[in-house]
DNA sequence: CTAATGTTCTATCACTCTATAGAATTTCAC
DNA sequence: GTGAAATTCTATAGAGTGATAGAACATTAG
């Protein structure tokens, strides 16, 4: 699955199929032994983006941990999956949308549902007590989304970066904010 | 400078110059009047999506507000660049890394420049005693900048969305996060 | 060894692509 | 109107595209 590799680099309508088969070391139309067409190659590359962290979102969402660490592992989960899959994720980020309707729609489920259960979490969260009512958890779960991945993109550019670092400061973004508390602060 | 809205839509590769041709309304052969090559045409799209919010930030980093005021104004101008200029922003985000080594270098510095302006407001920040002294300046600035993305490209999906609602909350998360403020809060 | 299966190759088809050249047309100042 | 400049056209070169067909080679089971 080293399609990932071309797709990530050229984008999907940039790379040839001669450029996908000179990566894996073959000849250009021995590629279609194991692929039906190139959309069929780029869908399983991006199904294999995003499969691993959408299901690991599934055991955290059903797991009885504290809203802070259910947090916490869906945000060290999606990093780290930036770490294992680079390749396949940024393709599934930049290319998912150039595949077949089908497809695609299928995929937009899987990040749908992705989304819902982490929305749920912040529901979870609201109703412990640990997050502000007034917190709107569909901004929410999508600001989470939106950081992880820009983070990912740069994880994914700059292997140096400390992934555990950034995971814990992201936390304590989402959790805290960057300003200070003031004496003033209006407690429950 | 319609050649965005094909670029956007179907990305560089994906879009062929008669594509761009027919949404201008001439024939193919006609684009080299106007562009020397596509490449040259990207490039112009690319920096039509950013000069806009990268020249604003020149003005919000030189004023003499407050740290919070420049955050604000940050956030706005950045996501109202998103519903002035989607498609061109759209594509500056996802297909310059497909222009040829000296425009996309002029490109980044332009990136890095805005990316250092906003840490500097972050460093103001912390010396006005507003944000907490252990927070990462450049971390900080990523986050704002991919938070800013992130909801760009859902603004750009979904033009029903509400601007000023999404920038109140974006400020609201980066200054306070999500959490509710404890009696046990340390307070400086 | 034989036969069957799995894998890769070469060769090719039918298109599409960017870019160029030069003719045709439009626009506009005088 | 006349001539010059700006703009758009047609036609084509030359290279690259995804996909298919069938031959060639490799691997394995009996």
């Amino acid at each position: 699955m080293s399609a990932a590799a071309v797709f990530a680099e050229k984008g999907f309508h940039g790379s040839s199929t001669r450029d996908i088969a000179e990566r894996l070391g073959i000849k250009q139309g021995s590629l279609y032994y194991y692929f039906k067409s190139k959309e069929e190659a780029l869908g399983e590359v991006c199904l294999f983006g995003i499969e691993e962290y959408v299901h690991r979102m599934q055991d955290i969402a059903a797991s009885d941990q504290p809203f802070e660490a259910k947090l916490m592992a869906t945000v060290a989960s999606h990093l780290s999956s930036y770490r294992e899959r680079n390749e396949a994720l940024k393709v599934y980020n930049d290319e998912r949308l150039y595949l077949p309707e089908e497809r695609r729609t299928r995929l937009k489920q899987l990040g749908s549902q992705y989304r819902r259960q982490l929305e749920g979490i912040f529901e979870q969260g609201k109703e412990s007590g640990v997050l502000r009512p007034s917190v709107d958890c569909h901004f929410a779960a999508q600001a989470v989304i939106g950081l992880c991945n820009a983070w990912g993109d740069i994880i994914v550019r700059d292997p140096d970066t400390n992934v555990f670092d950034i995971t814990q400061k992201c936390v304590d973004l989402l959790l805290n904010g960057f300003a200070e508390r003031r004496k003033t602060t209006r407690t429950q």
